[in-house]
DNA sequence: TGTTCATTTCGTTATTTAACGAAATATAGA
DNA sequence: TCTATATTTCGTTAAATAACGAAATGAACA
């Protein structure tokens, strides 16, 4: 995939507000697909279809925990574009009242009472 | 319009190769509709559609200049998510080779032999 | 081993998007 | 004023997108 290709991915992934939600939320803490869920208010599989176009364009990425996959803001630093693209979305929308409510409500988030049941 | 949907609207503009290549043109000079559809070989309905929505979301400005439209990035450095967000597209692309090609192209351009005939 | 349950995949629907050509608009210059 | 022409708007089409519920997957653990 040719630089332009793989930009014009990676804001394809960001110009979604559910998408943007979710890396905002990322940043405060990885996060599994129930937890994610229950904050934004959508279907489950709606969620995961989000999270796999933001790991698609390898913004995010994904690990096992128990019963749980966490999907957190994408460590690698030898990658520039992604590197960059993060750091820009790091900058923006500190003071978006959604993305503080968001941030918010994680604190009170428990996926143990969320997901089961 | 909050900075959530500000923002996503950003994005939107920026999520489209066509536009993309519009703006890294136009961070060399400002341009016509019709010198920026001779390079980007689209219909010119098309161009100036692409047009707007960057307009729209503020990434562009345009000024009449004799027979002409010349859209160029905008200079307002009030708005800071604009700032940030063109700041960002600066940086962006800078090897791409097809925003490479498409700013060689530019320097042979010229809009009275494009236009007229 | 079998069950539970978090997540993904599938199929569908409604909306948005990008593209085009044709027609409309508007303005510079003869 | 009339004409040429740069640009926008309109109407259409095909493709992409976001959303959902239901069904499939697959791993933990009883």
């Amino acid at each position: 995939m040719n630089m332009l290709k793989k930009q014009t991915k990676i804001f394809k992934a960001l110009s979604d507000s559910n998408r943007i939600r979710i890396l905002k939320m990322l940043q405060i803490k990885p996060l599994c697909v129930c937890e994610i869920t229950s904050i934004l208010g959508l279907a489950t599989s709606t969620v995961s279809q989000h999270l796999s176009i933001l790991k698609s364009a390898k913004l995010i990425t994904d690990e096992k925990d128990k019963k749980w996959i966490n999907y957190k803001i994408n460590p690698e630093t030898s990658d520039a574009e992604i590197t960059d693209a993060l750091f820009y979305v790091r900058l923006i929308l500190k003071d978006d009242s959604t993305v503080i409510n968001d941030r918010k409500k994680l604190k009170n988030t428990d996926r143990r009472k969320i997901c089961g049941i």
